[in-house]
DNA sequence: TTTCTTGGCGTAGAAAAACTATGGCTAGTA
DNA sequence: TACTAGCCATAGTTTTTCTACGCCAAGAAA
């Protein structure tokens, strides 16, 4: 007779973790991503879970993966035992008696759009320590410890939303190159500054205007829009402008619109909250200084 | 400004099983024992969870810990969560094709009670692999891995448990002894045995059956009942029989009741299985086996 | 008192786990 | 025929985690 000396060991936490995150992306990349680790560590980890399980819980295609059956009944489970986690872990971090704050953001609203609110907020708040991630994507509020994200997206309705503004597109350039960017080929002769995250722009914004252009994606790409923009503010070339990223520039007169025709892109500059029960008491403080 | 490079990261989350098992437990001995490891390593992850959150999460007083405050708040979110857990672990398991079927006992009752009944099940179930771990209390079964428990306990009624017998003593002896020990004085002559885990048995008998002794606690002690009963057999005294536990020891004639008074100790020998849902599927084949 | 027991702490070193880096594979795409 | 996106496997390193052990304080027992 086997008696086993131990108490049966639970799979490993870590393991699970990173199997509830690869299931909700169904994809190793973007749960690697979102645990910041490597998806090697990924695979790893849901090796050592189906190990133990004994039983595959997912499907490795050349081109992504798919939760297998098995998989596909556990996630539910898997989600919502994370999920409490998280709360658990929000409750925990909101306690603290040094308040952190952290914000969610895509790099160009960072860069652009934050820091001058940031300022004024900082210096109403000088107790909060604020950080802020730039990510090509808005994280999951419930899930990583964001006290706020701040996105392009539809807006959905929810109260836990606040829409800043509508994202609206129009050309614009220094102030040198106007005249010969607002010649009849203008946009042919000078060169137009394309964002790699936004490559769809020109073509939405051309479309929309009823223009056609026989090379619409030629021109520098930027990786970060920020760049773009410092470019054309160089006079490098004509960028497709989101307003509310640019307004001080415009302002300023750094940039001016190449013509007056925008175009709305139908996503909003939208902040989200986790949901009330779990913010830190400082966040209607911090977003009314935001949108205000 | 900064730019945080990294999502925050949440607490480590072995480090918030520990809190939760100490929290529940409020003792880290307890809490270590129940996960395997040193109550060094309790010490360790809570006091890195505390760094973590900034705040104390319990008190550490020389005769054990107490939560603080704050740690009260959390005990429920951690419970909680950790219980989603525990299930989708369970769920997991569950998958498992080869099964694996885990039982906690009483010690007493792995060696004396259990035996007999499993070579039966393992005969009726060959293709599963039966285990059974010792324990002094029982386990958390919406927590632990285990399939059922059988201890000695005061059955509440619920529909998780089936109560096997209740719990009866009385003094036994081997039949060498049974002359010198139902002589009046019997009990002062011939030495009582004790198992340290169950030390009010003596007392309690007595006390039922208006006996009156100086020196009911001398006698050998003995670490497992197990020991004890089979220096019983051996002829070295008196021990409180759990008639349960000795039946086939009775039947068979190598010991014998002293007289026949028995006293019910309050407690039932009790399988208790997790909720329903949570069962694996040859649950109640292996209990009705067992309770036949 | 003094001594023992219980339950905690802290630290050093050992053991185990987790992560990264790298190269390789496959299937769609250009 | 490349090229890209995703996943795998492995080796080696870094990090975490655990144990072992000595220490301390408070209550219980002698």
């Amino acid at each position: 007779m086997s008696v086993a000396p131990k108490r049966p060991k639970g799979p490993p936490l870590n393991a699970m973790r990173a199997f509830e995150a690869a299931a909700r992306h169904v994809s190793f990349v973007a749960a690697a991503e979102e645990l910041n680790v490597t998806p090697g560590a990924i695979s790893q980890h849901v090796k050592a879970l189906e190990g133990w399980a004994g039983t595959p819980l997912f499907r490795r295609n050349a081109q992504g993966v798919e939760l297998t059956r098995e998989g596909q009944l556990l996630i539910a489970d898997f989600n919502e035992a994370f999920d409490r986690l998280a709360d658990a872990a929000r409750a925990l971090r909101n306690l603290q008696p040094k308040a952190e704050f952290h914000i969610a953001a895509l790099p160009a609203v960072a860069q652009l759009w934050l820091p001058k609110r940031l300022r004024r907020i900082r210096a109403q708040l000088p107790n909060i320590n604020f950080s802020v991630t730039a990510l090509e994507t808005p994280p999951s509020l419930s899930r990583e410890l964001f006290d706020l994200s701040i996105f392009f997206a539809l807006p959905d309705g929810s109260p836990n939303q606040i829409v800043v503004c509508e994202d609206e597109i129009t050309p614009v350039c220094a102030p040198t190159v106007l005249l010969r960017a607002q010649r009849p080929n203008g946009f042919q002769d000078v060169p137009l500054l394309h964002d790699q995250t936004w490559k769809g722009d020109w073509p939405k914004w051309l479309q929309s205007n009823g223009f056609h252009m026989r090379d619409e994606n030629s021109g520098p790409q930027f990786s970060l829009y920020s760049l773009a923009v410092e470019e054309a503010k160089a006079g490098a070339g004509i960028l497709m402008g989101h307003l509310c990223l640019i307004e001080d520039d415009i302002a300023s007169g750094s940039l001016t619109a190449v013509n007056t025709q925008s175009c709305p892109t139908g996503l909003s500059l939208v902040i989200q909250l986790p949901r009330q029960s779990r913010r830190r008491p400082e966040t209607d403080r911090v977003v009314s200084l935001l949108s205000s």
